[in-house]
DNA sequence: TAATCTTTTAGGAATCAATCCTAAAAGGAG
DNA sequence: CTCCTTTTAGGATTGATTCCTAAAAGATTA
């Protein structure tokens, strides 16, 4: 495990955020100026097939990547790009594979909405 | 609307495929070799805007254009990267709007297997 | 610890999907 | 047909990501 891995990977999972690549890469030259960008790319990528980190693709947008490797459904802000975490639901799973005729290997559930700060205004879902 | 536009929303809806942009691109250019790359990205937005087709991001692959443009799950092979249409089920999005804090506008759900082609072998899935 | 072999890195060039730019062509209203 | 607006072709450009190569770091063994 490579000093650079490692701290690529300590990053990623320091935080729930779901940072892109090039935000991984700024936050981590703050501590190691001499890394290059492709070995961010590359490691993310190490990560993600090792299964210790979970890549999201972002509609036009560059993907992020999210600590959470399990499968777990994500709320994103149509306006702002505002990614959460939704927690995993055995129930809605279960219902997802009743509907299957296959087996599946995992899932990826965006759920797209305006997240209350898009919608103006200073109330927010109220109505 | 021009001859363009039309062209391109007659392949995207003639048939059931995911095409890329770029697959598209090959089709109608053989029936208007003129077409340039860049009408052809810019009326695929256009198309999606208006709600008339979809546009599917696809893991570490450009993205695919769907005829229906209906929020439904897709069946994809993580291996050749196939991707197959299920059917929108009411009964599935109710138990996603039961977990949900908040409204949704869409969904985007990815189901990831290994299709019977890529499992090898002749049999395929009856184990 | 030194010698050796393997893996990873830095740095930058290259790729590929997608977007942007501009003059010319096509649409469309009157 | 004329004027005005929109769209196109064609090619340059961008932006994310990947690839390349010599040098550095890690690991292994003696």
């Amino acid at each position: 495990m490579t000093r650079q891995r490692q701290l690529i990977y300590g990053i990623v999972t320091a935080a729930p955020e779901h940072r892109t690549a090039e935000e991984i890469y700024d936050l981590a030259r703050a501590q190691m100026p001499s890394l290059a960008r492709g070995t961010v790319y590359r490691n993310l990528g190490l990560l993600v097939q090792e299964g210790l980190i979970r890549k999201l693709e972002m509609p036009d947008a560059p993907a992020r990547y999210d600590r959470e490797p399990r499968s777990h459904p994500h709320l994103i802000c149509q306006r702002c790009g505002r990614v959460e975490d939704l927690a995993a639901s055995e129930q809605l799973l279960a219902s997802i594979r009743a509907e299957l005729p296959v087996p599946i290997t995992g899932y990826d559930l965006k759920l797209y909405h305006i997240c209350p700060a898009c919608r103006g205004g200073g109330k927010d879902g109220i109505a």
